[in-house]
DNA sequence: CATGAATGAGGGTTCATTCAT
DNA sequence: TATGAATGAACCCTCATTCAT
């Protein structure tokens, strides 16, 4: 009861740590049950095998992104002013948790396959919002998927660089850059409902 | 002796194939023996292990792209020119050989940490061609590191949503539209010569 | 959990009767799984490796017959009681389990360089009795290290030629004649003590 | 022709120390033909494989030592100088050449299965010289086979100390005393002829 | 709920030997 | 004769998973 979702939680935050640290298949339970602080067999307890526990990190915090953008931007009414929201989103979700963050990035490609149509991603999510800013005549690129690769490109290469060493400093800080970047790249309008 | 240098391209080739398909820890040798038509030690006349092998296939096309860079930015004088002969050269690169390109971006966070201090990376490159158009006030954005990651991550990620079948066409049909994005991106002047 | 110690006794037991039928390296952990009844990676739930078995093996009783050593010459005061004791000592530990003493044999020049300072050696404690009948004046050899190879010899090539069937018998029931034979080798006086 | 008989001794040469420095299984027929300065498949011009060129190593010297052993006891006729003879001849031969001494020592439990029964044997040279002593009373010792593992093991394990560094400057320098200790420990009449 | 011994398939690698050249 | 690429079986070891306790 009490205990059980404790060890669940210590479980995957070993997961995490070690996941990233060493890759998934550079980490066995074995590994990640002394990390959490119990038996191999007990994770089995929680989780149906390495497979599913590597699905529900990823899903968890793939799915509340999602709706985390998706909030952020419904706040906004102007394209520039959505990007900026969830460019910032974005910032503070990765100095919040880098580790999470590496994570994603780092199992993302084997994990999209098993991504259901019901699910909303973060991508969807971004691309649905230019979409309707091509729409309104907010944006000048014409190519809503070409349009959020460029967005998401800037903002993920700017936190791989991060991760790497080549940057300093917390993405926060480059949130403002980042968001003119992403709208300059795609030609956003300054203004593009006002006036 | 049956034929040497071929049967090394052979296992190249089929481990190429097989690590984009499953990933290289997905991939065995004796599967990888089995797609070139030798048995699993053969592979070791050719390859001190699989590490080497992977690092073989890395290194080899991660320095030869370097190299490409450096070569077609050298025959141009604008920084937008630079760019344009850089994404292009990128683009022809990615629609030559799709399942190379995929390898690397696989592969390139475990291998990353082997790069030499000699060896000439493709980041290194565009750094530098960067640097130099801030210097010579062509470029609006200040910063190079975050400048060279809006590029990359425009280009990587328009990549990645084609092969992820989000986007449609060969990448050299977008080479342009690219090219205009990584420029608005980081305010790369027009005419950064002219006037 | 099934047995655990029971299962490591198997092993060893597996282990030191194959070991000595084929020797280490023509020994396979497969084979050794078998002959105890269990599976290959069970071993490896009480061994490190095959290193650490093949030392576990070593260790225990070669440390163990240092101390059976040491314990049996103390009980004695002159040279030649000394020399008796531990020679019919080491005759009843043959006679005890001659596979055990097949083993110790065959593998002590790959285990000998892992003795650390602090393990007491058979070799040691048989030179200190040396040393100190020498010091006595009850040993007419002067060269205790000589002296201990010669003791050694007679009694561990008997062994051998027992071993090879050169020699019938129990090696219980040649105890006094070897002692008497290593006594004449290194000129134990015959009343050390007494008159 | 010139060159086979030659190559054929690079191999035994080179294979002698490998075997020595890193045991039979240790060393591998790659490793040894790179130390002859040939390629694998040429060790099967000279030996059959593997087995037979560590038989060959053996039997050569093994016969070869039987025989001078034989003609230097022959030369004498006292069993004290007998004895003398065959420790100073085994001496010298450890000096002149430990590492083929060494491997004998370390292959023989391997090989000794292997000799043939018209094989002559330093073992049975010398029991045969020790049976004639008894034989003639000048040897107090009744087991020939006793007294045979009594003399060899001081010998050899004499040797062996020096070989691990127990023991320092040369086994001929020490022949003397080994054989006096010989002599003692199997009861030679100091005159078994003369008066 | 948890333990940890056991499974069994598979991992990467080595190696004596063969054989086309 | 010599070469060295290839074989194929065996090597030691790891690991996700199961299950008796």
């Amino acid at each position: 009861m009490r205990s059980g979702a404790a060890t669940k939680d210590n479980i995957k935050s070993a997961a995490l740590t070690l996941f990233v640290a060493n890759g998934v298949d550079g980490t066995g339970m074995r590994e990640i049950a002394k990390a959490a602080g119990i038996t191999e067999g007990a994770i089995y307890r929680h989780f149906a095998g390495k497979d599913e526990l590597v699905w529900a990190l990823f899903a968890d915090s793939y799915v509340a992104y999602a709706e985390k953008l998706d909030t952020l931007h419904r706040a906004q009414t102007t394209m520039a002013a959505k990007i900026e929201a969830m460019v910032r989103g974005f910032c503070a979700f990765f100095d919040e948790d880098e580790t999470l963050f590496r994570f994603l990035l780092l199992v993302q490609h084997g994990q999209l396959a098993k991504v259901t149509e019901t699910m909303r991603t973060p991508v969807q999510v971004v691309e649905e919002v230019i979409k309707a800013g091509i729409k309104a005549g907010e944006v000048g690129y014409r190519d809503s998927a070409a349009a959020t690769a460029a967005v998401f490109g800037i903002v993920l290469q700017t936190a791989t660089f991060k991760i790497y060493g080549r940057l300093r400093g917390t993405m926060s800080a480059r949130a403002t850059a980042l968001a003119q970047a992403c709208q300059n790249a795609i030609g956003v309008k300054a203004n593009g409902v006002g006036s």
